[in-house]
DNA sequence: CCCAATTTTTCGGCATGCCTAAATTTTGCC
DNA sequence: GGCAAAATTTAGGCATGCCGAAAAATTGGG
């Protein structure tokens, strides 16, 4: 008889969740699944830490993976992660809602307290809060049965001239960039109008706010990476099919 | 130059945590300090694991002990410990008033979350909460600068027939216990009476309730060792100088 | 298509915190 | 006071998760 192969459909400890997430979040927004080394330089570990512990999730049947390939979540690590991701934005909008913190003082709390909460704990707080769709962020929160509904929306980077659109999530990768933008004013569900680049790689420009009173003002890369949007049709685009 | 001795003003693992938490918490109720044996089965670990721990936290400097005597918190581990017990009790206010949890459910789950919570987390919780004074249990609530007072109670297993009083602590050692207590329509600040004693080292007999309509009730041992009450003066107690 | 740069894995080690079993010290009873 | 029982500490090990260095596989420019 086989050894009896931990099913992990538990929980796993908490840096198995940790890696069960950044997988799955790298895939949230675009396809290519993460690297090895991809995957190290987000969870801040040593790339030979995450050999190691690939193996282990391989063994737990979270991750399918071959050696030298990128990392793929099986079901139950999808499974898995998006029970995480749950708790890490329910924690995230609690925190901003009831207990008045600022959008970038969330993050790091709530990557320890996911590790912590119980599903009743989550669940409770979720409801408490109304069921909240998404984070303070944008980020959509997964449902208690694990369905996710990630809007479609663009980096505000990859938009052309000429097109508009509503902000729809914010990353929260740096939250030097969130201070920033809440100095400038720029928050969720903003409407945005692309006006165009400056010469020479130059940064972008763009116009916020109420098609009345909109301020202009121009955006690093970071910024417009970190911006995305749901982009309006485009009359001078084709691919509106 | 020496090695610079850890300073753990910080906070410590959560195993230190935990250790000195519960250190702390042996002598809250009564004076003698905590041996080695008696916090290992408080923590459920074995003797030596104790012994080894103790002696990091010597180093750690928030304990003193001396080899094969009890274990005293210093004043550097008594704030230690204070800070540990209001995120414990913060956090099981929290469970019942704010998400519904019922008093036997929520010990667990502050175990776990007291570890991980910052202190501003807590103090704007305990605010929210409206800085409650003491716990879902009656356990006193340390405040942020680390001041408690802890009720003059006594257990009611030691009081004599004919004394009165009023339930200020319920044990929240044993859920199942609680889970009694609930069912029985014990609650915190209800009146009590000591009836007597039946014969030969039986129950303890009591009264529960509103002067008017009063219930009689048998108590085991461990029910009555689990009730602390605040004592009306009696007249035939001579301590009562 | 080949080889050097890059990426990934393997190897040996370290820190934490736990365990059991074996000393060692203390305690309490005759 | 002496000695057996009980409490405590020490010794040797294990699991987890991390690291740096070395080995192995992949890759991509020429
Ligand atoms: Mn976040
Ligand atoms: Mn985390
Ligand atoms: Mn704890
Ligand atoms: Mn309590």
């Amino acid at each position: 008889m086989p050894p009896a192969r931990k099913t992990a459909l538990s929980s796993g400890s908490s840096s198995v969740q940790d890696y069960v997430k950044v997988i799955y979040a790298f895939t949230e927004w675009q396809d290519k699944p993460i690297t090895s080394s991809q995957l190290a330089v987000r969870l801040g570990v040593a790339n030979s830490s995450v050999s190691e512990m690939v193996r282990k999730l391989v063994e737990l049947q979270l991750v399918d993976h071959r050696p030298y390939s990128a990392i793929e979540l099986t079901g139950a690590g999808r499974r898995l992660a998006l029970t995480m991701v749950r708790r890490h934005r329910v924690l995230e909008t609690f925190l901003v809602q009831e207990l008045g913190y600022a959008w970038d003082e969330v993050h790091d709390e709530a990557e320890l307290l996911e590790h912590t909460v119980s599903d009743t704990f989550i669940n409770r707080m979720a409801a408490k809060l109304g069921n909240p769709q998404r984070d303070p962020h944008g980020d959509p929160i997964p449902s208690a049965d694990g369905t996710v509904h990630v809007p479609n929306a663009v980096q505000l980077e990859e938009l052309d001239g000429g097109h508009t659109g509503r902000i729809t999530r914010i990353s929260d990768a740096d939250a030097d960039l969130l201070r920033f933008f809440s100095s400038e004013q720029i928050r969720l569900d903003d409407r945005v109008e692309v006006v165009g680049r400056r010469p020479f790689g130059g940064a972008l420009v763009v116009r916020f706010g109420p098609t009345g009173s909109a301020r202009e003002l121009d955006l690093g890369d970071q910024a417009a990476a970190a911006l995305w949007v749901h982009s309006d049709p485009h009359p001078g685009c084709l691919l509106a099919s």
